[in-house]
DNA sequence: GGCCTATGTTGACAGCGGCAAGATCGAAGA
DNA sequence: TCTTCGATCTTGCCGCTGTCAACATAGGCC
């Protein structure tokens, strides 16, 4: 790991520590691959020799979201207790704060056809949500599992999550975007739990 | 309206035109404003005159888009009852309509800050269409306008519509997005039913 | 010790958006 | 009717982008 060899030691890691960077910095449409060289110190043809080219690199990362996103909803669900409906509803506070806290990440996986959602990591990531999401409505339901019912459950407690996280991300629902901390919580708890559970 | 002549006619038409094929086409994120020209038969700085930039066209884009979008709830209501609760669910299912048939034009409206929300025209446009969903629920509700209460209200039934578009105009619903025809109409109905709206 | 491949660099290319300068046309006023 | 003027459109340039090919380096394997 030696920071001014010619070779770098971890660029693969280095080149998707500064691409969160630039996410976070350009948004989506105006990532560019050359400033991630640059932001690593890197010339900007190294990252084809990780990643190939500008898609792989944003697969890459957006495997990388999925991750972080139901890490947000673990974080949520952990604080919250053991009843399978309040985890639920943690579930869904999760999901608006991965919005909040990390928009350009939320846009990657959620509003973008520059990964290739082919690419099998990438794939696993996002079923891996999927199955997480899922999980907890069966348990809140008694649902059995791939039952007709419990995915018409889960479209509708998805659907509602994401509408919320997508809408106040990116400040249309002004009267609840405009709250913060546990105000912000309230509300969005209000409207999930609009949600028929049972 | 001269077809051949070195001034066009109705230059801004056209290009606003092309633009929407090339945003289908392409999507917004690989949206090219030199290729738009080149649709409108017209050379590359031609659409400087009368957009000033790339974002200018697309935040013109963008207000037509609310437009279309507004038309699409409103014909899925012309064709429901007079019922207001049928209205709202109405609504809902030309929210998601619109996703399906036009989704680089909802990626524009709801998913891309390419266009100039501070833009009056484009602000006018996206106001209206909260307006229109907002006296649905209001309607459907009883609940007095702009009470507290009904934002709350109109914030669950606009996430619920939204996330279901967003989610099923991207693919992310299998369970929805492989329906067609009233088959989707009933699943997507189910979720919006699952809001409680009294 | 000597090669070999993975990992870097440099330089080229076409396409992009934006700007400046020139060409063309239509219309308004002398 | 003629002329001038401004709006509209073109051409050409700039720096930026992503990708490719050719070359440099270094660490590991025989």
């Amino acid at each position: 790991m030696k920071a001014e060899s010619y070779h770098h030691g971890d660029l693969r890691r280095a080149l998707l520590d500064a691409a969160l960077v630039e996410l976070a910095d350009q948004g989506v449409e105006a990532f560019s691959l050359r400033r991630v060289a640059r932001r690593a110190g890197v010339s900007h043809a190294a990252p084809a020799h990780h990643f190939g080219d500008v898609q792989g690199l944003l697969t890459a990362l957006a495997a990388e979201g999925y991750q972080r996103f139901i890490a947000a909803m673990q974080a949520r669900q952990d604080a919250a207790g053991s009843d399978p409906q309040e985890a639920v509803l943690a579930a869904g506070l999760g999901y608006v704060d991965f919005a909040l806290a990390e928009t350009a990440l939320f846009r990657l996986i959620h509003a973008s056809n520059k990964p290739d959602y082919e690419d099998p990591a990438l794939a696993a990531a996002g079923a891996a949500a999927y199955g997480h999401i899922s999980a907890l409505v069966a348990e809140a339901t008694g649902c059995a599992l791939c039952s007709p019912e419990l995915t018409s459950r889960v479209a509708a407690i998805w659907a509602q999550s994401h509408g919320l996280a997508d809408l106040v991300s990116n400040g249309r629902l002004t009267s609840i975007s405009s709250l913060t901390g546990a105000e912000r919580d309230r509300a969005i708890l209000t409207a999930l739990r609009r949600v028929l559970l049972d």
